[in-house]
DNA sequence: ATTGACTCCGTACTTATATACGGAGTTTAA
DNA sequence: TTAAACTCCGTATATAAGTACGGAGTCAAT
C-alpha cells in the first residue's frame, strides 16, 4: 500500500493530477484509515496506468471513462476505438493539406527576391 | 463603413469574436463616432479575412499576430511557416502511429470469440 | 518533542479560443 | 415617438486537462 506522494512518483503523475482523476470519477477513491491518508493497492495503479496508455492512444477523459466502464463488452469497445479511428483519420488529412498549403507558400517565398513583399502575407490577404 | 453587426455577419464571425481579435491587439479599434459605436472600413475587413485565412492553416493566433506585424519581412514569414511546417508534420506522425495501434486493435477486437474479455481493454491494462 | 515532509480539502488559476450575459445607451423603422 | 434591434463595456462561462495554493492536520525521524 502506499501514499499518493508515493504512488504519484511511481507511475510519474502529479499528486493533484491523481486527486483530479478521483474527482473526475475516473478512479475510485481507496479506502482510508483513521490518518485520513489514502492508502492505494495494485488495482488503483493499474487503472491509473490504463489511463495513462489510453491517454496516449488519444482518447479522452471522458472516452477512458467510458472503455472502463466498458470493461469486457468488446463490441461496444471496439466501437469506440474505430470512432475515434474516424477522427484520427480526419486530423490527418486536414493535417497533410495543411502541410501541402504551408510548403507551397514557402517554396514561393524562397524565389521570392522582392523584399517589398512576402508571398506568404499576401496570399492571406 | 459597416457597425460591428454587419461586419460580423459579412465576414460570418460572430461579434464577441471580433470585440476578442480587438482586445488581444490583433486588429486595431477603430475610429468611434461620438455616438460611440465602432464603424469599421475594408482596412479591418481585411485584417479579419487575414486572421480566418491563417486560422485555416493551423496558425495560433499569437502566430498571427506576429505574421500581422512582420509584413513584409519575406524571410522571418518563411521561417515561422517553416517551424509551423515542423508542428505540423510532427502531429502528422503522431497521429499515423496512434492510427496504426488503434486499426491493429480493432482488427483484433473483430477476430475475438470470447465475450469475457476484449484484447482493446485487456492491451491497456 | 520537535521539525520537516507529507497529506488533507476546497478553491482558484492556467492555456487557447472564443461565447454569453446584463444593464445601459443608441439607432432605426414604422 | 416608441419599440425593436443594435451596440457599448466589463465580466463570467465554456472546454479539456490539469496545476497551484493555503491553511490545517499527520507522519517519520532525530
Amino acid at each position: 500500500m502506499k501514499t499518493i506522494g508515493k504512488l504519484a512518483q511511481s507511475l510519474n503523475l502529479n499528486v493533484e493530477t491523481i486527486r483530479f482523476y478521483e474527482r473526475e470519477g475516473l478512479i475510485t477513491q481507496p479506502e482510508k484509515p483513521i490518518s485520513g491518508y489514502r492508502q492505494y493497492d495494485e488495482t488503483i495503479a493499474g487503472q491509473l496506468r490504463f489511463i495513462t496508455k489510453a491517454k496516449a492512444l488519444g482518447f479522452t477523459l471522458r472516452e477512458i471513462k467510458s472503455l472502463m466502464s466498458m470493461d469486457s463488452n468488446c463490441a461496444q469497445v471496439e466501437l469506440l476505438s474505430r470512432q475515434k479511428l474516424v477522427i484520427i483519420r480526419d486530423k490527418i488529412n486536414d493535417l497533410q493539406r495543411l502541410e501541402k498549403v504551408i510548403v507551397d507558400m514557402t517554396n514561393t517565398c524562397m524565389q521570392n527576391e522582392d523584399p517589398t513583399h512576402c508571398p506568404i502575407i499576401d496570399s492571406l490577404k
